[in-house]
Parts: C-alpha cells; sequence; structure tokens
DNA sequence: ATGCCTCAGCTCCTGAGA
C-alpha cells in the first residue's frame, strides 16, 4: 500500500494536479491514501465530487485564506477526528482516520514565523499538545502513521544550508527537541530510514530560485510507528511536481508499506 | 533587503507562508 502527504498550498489552484498525481504517483503504484494541507478552503467550498467521482472516500477540514486539511483514500475511512482532542485549537490542522488497519493522521504543524514571536510559542503549545495526544494513541491497537507538513527540520542534513539558517525558524533545538520526542514515543522517520545520507528537500522557496539552485529543507515528513518497520519497502520525496507550472512549493512524499 | 515569489481576500495592497 502507498500513503503520502502533500501540502498543495491552495487546492483550488493545485486540483487539477492533485487528481493527476493520484493517478501518476511515481513508479508505477497508485496512492492509496492521501493527505493534505493548505487547502486554504472552508468546508462548504471543498471539491468533494471530484474526488467521490474518482472513487474516493474523504474526509476534510477547513477554513478560509489559511490552513486547512484533507485525507483521500481508496478505501473506507472511519473514526474520523478533527483537530487534536488535547487541544482547543481555532485553526483547521489535523485530521485523522482509521483506514487499511491503520490510524492515519494527516497534520499541518505551525510555522511558527519567528523564534521570538508570538506564533513560535503557539507552535511550541500546539506541539505538546501533540505529543500527549499521540502518548495516548499509541496504546490503541492499531499502528500510527503520522504524515504531514511539520515545519521542522529533523537534523542539519534536512538543511541546505545548515551554517546560514542556525537557529532560525524550522531549524531550532526548541523545534528539533519536539522532534525527538515524538520519535521517542516509538515513531520512525520512514525517509530518513530509507535514505541515511540525507540532503533531501520538501520544500524549495518560490523565491531566489530555490527549486533550480536545489536550495530546500525537508520539512515534510511520514513518521510509522515501529511495528511497521519490516514492512516498510519504500520512502521517497517525488519532486516532479516541483517543476510544473504553477507549483506547489512543496513536494509530495509518499511511502509503501507491505500489505 | 523587514526583499526576493505565490496565494487569498474586507483584492490594485496587505498578511502569511517558510
Amino acid at each position: 500500500m502507498r500513503l503520502a502527504t502533500w501540502n498543495v498550498n491552495s487546492l483550488n489552484v493545485r486540483l487539477d494536479q492533485v487528481l493527476a498525481w493520484l493517478e501518476h504517483s511515481p513508479e508505477g503504484s497508485k496512492v492509496d491514501v492521501l493527505v493534505l494541507q493548505e487547502t486554504k478552503l472552508s468546508d462548504d467550498m471543498f471539491p468533494f465530487q471530484a474526488f467521490t467521482r474518482a472513487g474516493f472516500d474523504l474526509s476534510f477540514f477547513g477554513q478560509k485564506t489559511y490552513n486547512g486539511v484533507a485525507l483521500i483514500s481508496r478505501h473506507p475511512i472511519s473514526s474520523v477526528v478533527k483537530n487534536m482532542p488535547t487541544l482547543d485549537d481555532p485553526m483547521a490542522r489535523v485530521i485523522s482516520a482509521k483506514v487499511l488497519g491503520l490510524r492515519v493522521i494527516g497534520a499541518y504543524f505551525p510555522n511558527g514565523q519567528d523564534p521570538l514571536s508570538d506564533k513560535f510559542v503557539y507552535k511550541m503549545k500546539w506541539l505538546s499538545a501533540l505529543q500527549a495526544w499521540l502518548t495516548t494513541l499509541r496504546l490503541e491497537p492499531e499502528p500510527i502513521v503520522l504524515m504531514g507538513d511539520f515545519n521542522i527540520t529533523w537534523d542539519d542534513l534536512d538543511v541546505w544550508d545548515p551554517v546560514g539558517l542556525k537557529d532560525s525558524i524550522h531549524c531550532t533545538h526548541q523545534e528539533r527537541e519536539h522532534f525527538q520526542a515524538l520519535v521517542d514515543l516509538g515513531l520512525l522517520d520512514a525517509h530518513r530510514s530509507i535514505h541515511p545520507e540525507g540532503k533531501k528537500f520538501s520544500w524549495w522557496d518560490y523565491r531566489e530560485g530555490g527549486w533550480p539552485r536545489n536550495k530546500g529543507m525537508r520539512i515534510d515528513h511520514i513518521l510509522l510507528s515501529l511495528s511497521l518497520k519490516e514492512r516498510l519497502l519504500a520512502c521517497e520525496i517525488d519532486t516532479e511536481p516541483r517543476g510544473h507550472e504553477r507549483p506547489s512549493d512543496h513536494a509530495p512524499v509518499w511511502v509503501d508499506l507491505k500489505d
């Protein structure tokens, strides 16, 4: 089975790219479950028929202009949870469901903007709430797949210029300590596990020729319960859509698990 | 360069993204 995450930076703009990618993801295999971030659509504006017509089950949860998440699946989904029970959050950032015997979570972590800003304080609070939620979720029988736009680099191998970007947003030790705490709960960074050499990125700034110069960061991640480790077959960042016309600034990331 | 792109909206500027 293939599971994937993609920050689309407006589903209105990227709908056709998402539908095409669902049918033609790399190396022949089709995506079974895709989570989206930054749909930027209120629920009454969500183009759900485009997905149901194509045979998908889905759930979505959004707001206009900012945030918004969706979970799109070729298989029936159940036990949908929107946002985290551990945080009263006005922003639409998390969507979760049981599918294929897994607890799949799609998340759009707060950006944080600047380590000295109120938004960074909110990011820390949000990360603590996620940790608290996962602490109870991992007691349930379904293995966990936590994927999305984390807005955190795991370490310097995830950063094109770790010296110049030292201690800047997505690279601070506070953010990375939260990432480590998730790993310490018994979650595996699927991509790093397959690619220990690092230096593969999932986001490139629209400005400064970030993409053509490969000045990027790996901030989109897929974490797996350790019980899924022996089922892990592959995990890749598909950089192809980043080169399209009107691309999202994020690339989709996918993982293949033994059925 | 507290900008460089891109997107959405109380849309011809501004805030936010990362």
